[in-house]
Order: C-alpha cells, then sequence, then structure tokens
DNA sequence: GCAATCCGGACCAAATCAGTACCCTTTAAG
DNA sequence: CTTAAAGGGTACTGATTTGGTCCGGATTGC
C-alpha cells in the first residue's frame, strides 16, 4: 500500500522527542523511555540515522545523539532514505529475461521514473520541523473522537 | 522502500497493452498472451481493477474487458488504489494501547497526513496517457546500456 | 443446451520486515 | 591506568504481507 515501514515511523516520533528536549545529547535509553519505544528498536534507528549523516554521535562514556542539522534543514525524504534506502516504486524486474516479455513492454519504466521524481519532490517538501509542528489546525475538539487514532489518512 | 507492489506495475503494463489493441474487448487470456504474465495473475489485476470501475466488463461468451474511461482519465492515484487499495503512508498503531506512549506523540499522525495528500497529489498528476506514451524524450541512445533496466530510479 | 467467459471467494508458498540479542570498539570519568 | 558507559556492527528469529494459484458458480452468446 505504498506505506513506509513502521521504522520510518518511529524516527520521526524519535527526532521531533529530540526536538522538544534541551540541547544536550541523548542517549538511546532516555529516547526509549521518553517515547516508549523498545530501547534496541531506538538503537537501531539512531544508528541508521547516524549512518546517513542526519545524526551526529558522540561515544563515551558521556556519549549520546544529536541532530546533525536544525529540523527545519531535514527533510522528510531524507529520513525515509536513511531508514528504508533508496526509495524505488517499482522493480520492474531486476534480472534480464524475467516475466515482462522481451522487455519490450518496459519502455514504461522510464515513466515511472517520472512518478518516482514527483513523488520525491513532495515527500522533500516536509521538513522535520513541519513534523514537530503542533499541527492541529483546529481549535475545536482537540480529541473529542475515543482512542482510535490508528490508521493514517489514507490516499 | 515505499515501492509499490509489483501488481500495480504489471496493472500498467497490461492497461497500455489495452490502449495499444482495436477498440474491441479483450479477454484475460489474451492479454496475458500479449504481456507475458501469468494469466491467473492477469484476470485478478482485471477483477480489481473492473471492483473500482476502471474497467468495464462483459461478461458471456464474446465477453472480455476494456477500459472505463479515456487513458487521460485515468490516473496513476487511481490504479494504485484499486490494486493495493487505499494507500497509507503509515499505520501508526492499529490497536488502542500500543506502543507509542500514551499517543501523547501522536500528534505527528496529524502531519502524515500531510505528506500523505503531497504524494497523493503528485501520482493524481501522471495520467495512464502519461504511462503509455513513448517517455523517451532522448532522440540518441534510446537503448545504449545494457540489458539492465531492473530497479527504477531511486527518490 | 452447450461452451466460453467473467466473478468471487479461499488457499498456499515465498519474500520481506520488525524486533531482539550478542559482541566489539571507542571514549571519558575516576 | 582502570573501569564503566555508550555507540557500532552483525546475525538470528518470528510474524506479517505479498504474489500467485485454484476452484466452483453465474452469465451470456451461439
Amino acid at each position: 500500500m505504498i506505506r513506509l515501514s513502521k521504522l520510518t515511523d518511529y524516527a520521526v516520533v524519535v527526532m521531533t522527542a529530540m526536538i522538544q528536549g534541551d540541547g544536550g545529547p541523548h542517549t538511546a535509553i532516555s529516547l526509549a523511555e521518553r517515547t516508549g519505544l523498545p530501547a534496541p528498536t531506538v538503537s537501531k534507528i539512531l544508528k541508521l540515522l547516524a549512518r546517513d549523516g542526519l545524526m551526529a554521535s558522540h561515544r563515551g562514556a558521556t556519549g549520546g545523539y544529536r541532530l546533525a542539522r536544525a529540523p527545519d534543514a531535514i527533510n522528510v525524504a531524507q529520513i525515509i532514505a536513511a531508514i528504508d534506502g533508496p526509495i524505488a516504486l517499482t522493480d520492474c524486474v531486476e534480472g534480464a529475461a524475467g516475466a515482462c516479455g522481451v522487455e519490450s513492454l518496459c519502455p514504461r519504466r522510464g515513466n515511472w521514473d517520472r512518478v518516482n521524481r514527483a513523488v520525491r519532490g513532495a515527500l522533500e517538501g516536509v521538513s522535520l520541523a513541519d513534523m514537530a509542528r503542533p499541527s492541529f489546525p483546529d481549535p475545536v475538539l482537540p480529541k473529542a473522537a475515543p482512542a482510535l487514532p490508528a490508521t493514517a489518512d489514507a490516499i
């Protein structure tokens, strides 16, 4: 369903939690406690983010993680790429003589690129700062519905 | 990787194959032969597309499928929705007292909606007619690279 | 009536992903 | 210098999803 992995969702939660804290470095354990996520999972996420340069890590006894850039200089596309790897909408066919006839139909592939670019642009347009914003523009009914936040909006 | 399912890719292949044929109805078997895809899979795709009103089906001895609308009146978002169901980028948490603390962090959810809308807009901007177009604007080197079309562009 | 086609399920196997655990390296405090 | 705390990396396992198949039934034209 074009849904991105749960880890990516968690990554946004963790990063927004870091924004809300003070400027000091955050340990994986403290972030796990603040977010309610399992500690090993948080550690894994932080490692992936640090590998892509979205986090600055400091090792040692008083170490921890810190955002490498300002929240509005990080966009959703970068986070997704760090966690889920490069985003390819289709794999078409990875091998040679797979289905797809004799790739005589695969000019279609070139057009998927167009779709990919459109999606990429959309994701780059939303920054981490946007995700951390209170967001709810509705002044009334901040929590009217019962505890069923559940699935995000459908396309 | 935010990649959409292979079935969606196939759906586009099948639909473009229908455009190239004459105006008459296409049977699932004939489309399977033309595309090189397994017949049961093609049948499944056609059923899904018909269920969402993208195809017009005609039963009986001389039955078959036909595009319900003109190719430029069908966009990629509709095809994806028909095959993969409503596109939710995140499930956040479907149940009640899952992780995510006590949903005190889940205002984030509202912002995923913003991302969803952006992606949806990007997908709605590409029509089936666009996907069926020869696509390659490069007059030179229509097939310079070896037979490694493989993965589509990464984000 | 017969044959061809669509229709709607259920079903199974394979791939992928989330989550966990383990061990190593690095760094700072005492 | 020693010790403890923290990140870094790898491998494994269970669960979820997905791709693909099959069957019986309904519908239409010949």
